[in-house]
DNA sequence: TTGTAGGCGTTATCAG
DNA sequence: CTGATAACGCCTACAA
């Protein structure tokens, strides 16, 4: 593979000339030209690795989140993506599959890699592994979930909210024995929301049974089994609110697998979208967000914290939106 | 941040020792625990970029998917993630978007930043970009699409088989008026399994309309878009088969809009899996694969690549299942 | 076993 | 405007 000597040779000029004209300096018309031809008949790239240990920065940004699969997260790259790219970053993605080791891989990956910027939605309330970004002067925002006592950019969606309207919809269709199914308990997410949902049961007058609560894991399998286990209870929920998506999809199975009737038998709400919402049958009533927007906002806030990394750290939160679906309201003649 | 001098002088050492205690070279013990003293106590991080540079390579795979959204990809992406950290290579997702400019773009980064190898799913049928990848000497594999005239491993579906499987179930189920959307003409994917709904349709002793072929773009808006034009059609179509998941979803999405019943006035069939197609109503038949073993084959492709760069390169193919559900299957007492 | 010194491919400084 | 040359941080002969 060439260097930017076989081109300073061929073009007979010094490597400083050839670096000019990649660079945009101001060099003779002539002599570019004669670079430019080098470059071409050499087939000759950059090396990247070089100009970046002697540049000390790079144009990548790690993005790394809880779960490929989850179709919030990708959507939400999107959104980091377009960012990016107008800004001139190339974006990698890491999956850390709520996985804290992984995670700490990717985090020491991109600090060793001297990555220009991280964004990360934690995949454990630890906050060492942050910490080590943050102090290593690596910017970084969060998103999606925050973490007590990091001091860090935070893009999340308005959990408490969002959940708090899921529920009192509920409540509002008549169903009496509300469940929910949230994440882990140290997510700030699951906590949230968790307690959107206690405050609307509350409001209405309701006590709180902390026997319809679960504390999952945030996927499909965890989901289901919370479902399930809420079936053997001597008094089975009416309802359930269920805190993101791919536990509503295991909400949803697990009811289909037991023959019971939505929203007759068992009213679901689930924080998030579901690409799939209007197709199952009933449609699902969700609390939807603005995914693209909240990555393009958290990459509008990592491209403020390169340019000025002594900013005071921001926390944006950003509002969902109650979409009322088959999958919660009970027909008239109901009950 | 700290450097290797740094912990050389901390540790009173040589910089060449403490490279040695790092990377596993032969140290005086009492030197040893200097060095990683002096580590711990500067929080020294090896600096990859200066090491890259050094050793000439890197432990990066690129892994350029042509959607994130698609659950195909990021299934996939599992199986290459187990093996990779298993080898020790850390992996970086990059998103084409089926946007060749973009696949371009993640190509040049991989052969900059000299990442030890790639994984791609083309966007595009030019083979130029795969081949500065090839020529350069960049171990590439190639996943669910090949490239006609790339010397370039790949791990792929049985394309033909799967859609020609798909097919006769249609033909078997009695439909008369089997139409098939596909995607770009120019993809492999597209072209065989197109090509396997022909000689499904020949092979039944039917002729194929071409007026029931559409060539869309493997998104959900183009599925639909094609279904949409096929009830345009003076003779409607009585069954689909769909070329892949999110064309599927898009194929259902318009049937719901106008009211169709499935399978009775139209009869679905969609390539690869859907993650709720036993969540819909009707459940939709569909032609799965073995996603994560295709990420696994591939990245073990990837291994071998590398510790042989001038093997010959290898064409895997992997069997497809249909799993028949009701979308597809006529009730006993229907027509 | 240990240390010295050269070089990986660039960019940046400083004379000319 | 152009061209030598010194870093950037690390690894690795080579010599001790």
């Amino acid at each position: 593979m060439a260097t930017i000597y076989d081109v300073a040779r061929h073009a007979d000029v010094s490597v400083a000339t050839v670096s000019r004209v990649l660079n945009g300096g101001s060099v003779d018309p002539v002599l570019a030209r004669r670079v430019t031809q080098a470059v071409a008949a050499l087939r000759y790239r950059p090396n990247l690795v070089a100009r970046n240990l002697r540049t000390r920065r790079t144009r990548l940004w790690a993005v790394i989140i809880a779960d490929v699969r989850n179709p919030f997260f990708t959507d939400m790259v999107r959104g980091i993506e377009d960012v990016a790219s107008a800004e001139g970053y190339s974006v990698v993605l890491c999956n850390s599959d709520e996985d804290e080791t992984k995670e700490a891989d990717y985090i020491d990956v991109a600090l060793a890699e001297r990555m220009a910027g991280v964004i990360l939605s934690p995949s454990s309330s630890r906050t060492e592994h942050v910490d080590s970004l943050v102090s290593a002067g690596c910017p970084v925002v969060l998103v999606d979930r925050e973490l007590d006592g990091v001091r860090a950019d935070a893009v999340l969606a308005d959990n408490e909210q969002g959940a708090y309207v899921a529920t009192r919809h509920l409540v509002e269709q008549g169903f009496e024995r509300i469940a929910c199914v949230t994440g882990p308990e140290e997510y700030s997410t699951a906590a949230q929301r968790l307690s959107g949902y206690r405050a609307a049961l509350i409001e209405a007058g309701r006590d709180v049974d902390e026997s319809l609560v679960r504390f999952a894991d945030f996927r499909e399998p965890g989901g289901r089994a919370a479902m399930e286990s809420f079936l053997e209870c001597p008094q089975r929920p009416d309802a359930v609110f269920s805190a993101n998506n791919l536990m509503t999809l295991g909400v949803l199975r697990c009811l289909a697998d037991h023959g019971l009737s939505v929203p007759d038998e068992v009213g679901v709400v689930g924080f998030d979208d579901l690409p799939w919402a209007e197709l199952v049958r009933p449609t699902v009533t969700t609390v939807g967000r603005s995914t693209y927007d909240e990555g393009r906002v958290a990459a509008e806030a990592l491209v403020r914290r390169i340019a000025d990394p002594n900013a005071e750290p921001e926390r944006k939160v950003l509002p969902t939106r109650l979409k009322v679906r088959e999958s919660s309201v009970r027909t008239s003649t109901e009950r």
